[in-house]
DNA sequence: AAGTGGTCTAGACCACCTT
DNA sequence: AGGTGGTCTAGACCACTTA
């Protein structure tokens, strides 16, 4: 029974680990990583690094000069906002298709789904509640039978994960969240693509909001259930 | 006069070869393939091959399976559309922000790459159109200032490059291109957004139907008047 | 002209699937 | 248990940028 690495590969741990020195500023934003100090710094040979600097390229944190390196991007709000609308444009097209293919049956885990987010919310696990509403998400987009813009969100997530695992929630915003999957639920079951297409960017674009507004705030908050918290946000 | 050699990489050689090979049908759609008959094939080492699979993985011409080698995606008109859709809810995207940021100079020089359109139009050059319409959308995106949209849009071209080199355009399809491109501008100096996006929208639903419609007809025609057809293959 | 740093080769390792 | 095949290591190569 030995499971020492599981779905752990090197060039994933390297990736993560890219990833978390961008987002702690361990990396400075437009800094110029090479990839023999990066193998040095990891403890790996150049393959790994080369592999997860191209992933992380894809996602838009490092940007590769074609002979010099990469540089690290720098994950401010103008960022994060471009990030958001790419998705939200995204999301418009997946949930008009959605709304020509979903089935009651579809509807009906959907909803199994979107039980599961409420649960997790009253928890205020953060990392369950980002587990259960990716969920929803991906369960949601593959009715829309386009594998190429479901993956073009997707490649977004991981970028938007690690934010929310940093940043947090706004006070407020799992409800405000959990309602809005409940109206659009209601949306797709009218088969109303029009309001299907309006609620799901507009539930896009109120998280975009609401991540801004934590990372201008620099909170740390887990967000979680203990409400004790709430007075000492540096709100804006 | 010198310098034949490099931009050209073994990466890039293995990928244009991967690509071609799964256009012309000498690598079948749902074929397995893998790290080590692929560095055979092409008489180069895994680490080459492994960098095109993964850069045509995220073009969505492979699909990769976790520990179980690679899958050649089918090129057929579903995947197409698919993603010619997603390229026009990204250019909605793109347009309602170029509005936004375009300047006057901005104009001038869209509409000078517009005239070199419309002069290797008259040339009948394909490689040449198709480069000169790139440079036109390049051009026009980057003025959105949202970089990650854009090169999520730059991330289907070669795909559509490679199926336009096969199957080429429909009759009166370059005219009609280019009268597009004079409303879109047109709208552009108007700064009117919706009828930009409208516009621009459109256009990338006429090139999916064109494009769609060679390739029904499997057509091999350079599109340069000669319309000639009825030797080619009709599917390997 | 020397240095820096990305790219590639060949082989070993080991996880997963098959018999 | 054996086979298949992806992943990784270490070092060499060579293009491009410095003095």
């Amino acid at each position: 029974m030995r499971k020492p690495s599981n779905r752990q590969t090197s060039s994933t741990r390297v990736r993560d680990r890219l990833r978390s020195d961008i987002f702690s500023g361990h990396l400075a934003p437009g800094a110029r990583v090479t990839v023999g100090g990066l193998a040095k710094r990891y403890g790996t040979s150049p393959m790994p690094i080369r592999e997860a600097l191209q992933e992380l390229q894809g996602q838009g944190l490092v940007t590769g000069i074609p002979r010099r390196g990469a540089r690290i991007r720098a994950v401010d709000a103008e960022f994060v906002a471009n990030v958001y609308d790419l998705r939200t444009a995204i999301i418009g097209l997946l949930l008009a298709r959605c709304v020509r293919y979903i089935t009651n049956v579809d509807i009906e885990e959907i909803e199994a789904i979107q039980a599961e987010c409420e649960r997790v919310t009253r928890n205020g696990d953060v990392a369950g509640i980002l587990q259960a509403h990716h969920r929803f998400h991906d369960r949601l987009y593959r009715i829309a039978h386009n594998a190429e813009a479901h993956s073009a969100v997707e490649r977004t997530w991981p970028l938007l994960h690690a934010l929310r695992s940093r940043f947090g929630f706004g006070p407020g915003r799992h409800d405000e969240s959990n309602r809005n999957h409940r109206r659009l639920i209601e949306a797709l079951r009218q088969r109303d693509e029009a309001l299907a297409v309006q609620l799901g960017q507009d539930s896009s674009e109120r998280a975009k909001q609401d991540l801004l507004a934590m990372m201008r705030g620099g909170a740390i908050s887990a967000g979680a259930g203990s409400a004790r918290r709430g007075a000492g946000r540096p709100r804006d």
